[in-house]
DNA sequence: ACTGAAATTTTTAGAAG
DNA sequence: CTTCTAAAAATTTCAGT
């Protein structure tokens, strides 16, 4: 690893484009109180380094047509396997994140589909890519989600 | 509302704004075969509709300084209390989501902390704020995050 | 590393078919 | 939906401090 903790300037630029990925070199230029230039250079910095993942915009499941959102907790069926379920599991679509986690059990999926039924297929392809057992908590609503870090 | 089914064509906008929240209008044009006039329109009809909820940097939690996700499931301390949780929540930024589930316990948060005796004051935090008892599965690595969802 | 300015591209709105 | 127009705004680069 390279740097050390982020300086308060980009610091407040990866606020900002958090809180608003769309947000203008101009706009950030007024917030942070630089230049436009100079919040340029920072922002190329800031995606270069991998602060900046990427950007992205955040759509509604409902809307789009999956209504259904479900963690699915892991258990490898052979203990002794070797540990490549994420590269297993990486070609499912509706998978939107794997965690591998401390605990009972090894790794914690969040999934997007369609309906009930959706979800049933979906875990039958996760057990059979993976080799695993799996643990489902289907959720209800989502009060809140994605929101900007504390920084 | 007139909310049917996404067309096919906002289904294509929506995935490329997924893919890349940053993308021009442009650039949108080209790839789903529309003038930069009717992209223009269709994403705009898509916020307003709610479908694009947002635009957001994805930033990676080891560089700003947020190396520990955690998931926290809750289970309220008196089962007869009114179900505020997720408002009694929402003031502690830590608490990137927060999802109601079916199951043993009542909600699942994923956080993010600078540390372990972070995550000992933020659970702190918790129980005071909403009485309820926690469960924490820390998150050791993250092989993906944040995917674009199937469409 | 920042400023300021110039050149280019994009955004945004509207008119007309 | 398309194309066209046009002004405003944003992006991007670069010389100068």
């Amino acid at each position: 690893m390279t740097d050390g903790p982020l300086e308060p300037l980009d610091q407040a630029i990866a606020r900002e484009l958090a809180a608003d990925g769309r947000r203008s070199f101009t706009d950030l230029a007024e917030r942070v109180g630089l230049s436009v230039s100079a919040v340029h250079q920072r922002v190329k910095r800031l995606e270069q380094r991998g602060v900046i993942r990427g950007y992205t915009a955040r759509l509604d499941g409902e809307l789009i047509g999956l209504p259904l959102t479900a963690l699915i907790s892991l258990t490898p069926n052979d203990p002794a396997a070797p540990d490549d379920y994420p590269q297993r599991l990486q070609h499912i679509a509706e998978i939107e994140s794997c965690y591998s986690v401390a605990g009972d059990e090894s790794y914690v999926l969040l999934v997007r589909v369609p309906s009930p039924l959706g979800l049933e297929d979906l875990l039958r392809r996760i057990r059979e890519a993976a080799k695993v057992s799996t643990r489902t908590t289907v959720v209800l609503s989502t009060p809140f989600e994605g929101r900007a870090p504390l920084l």
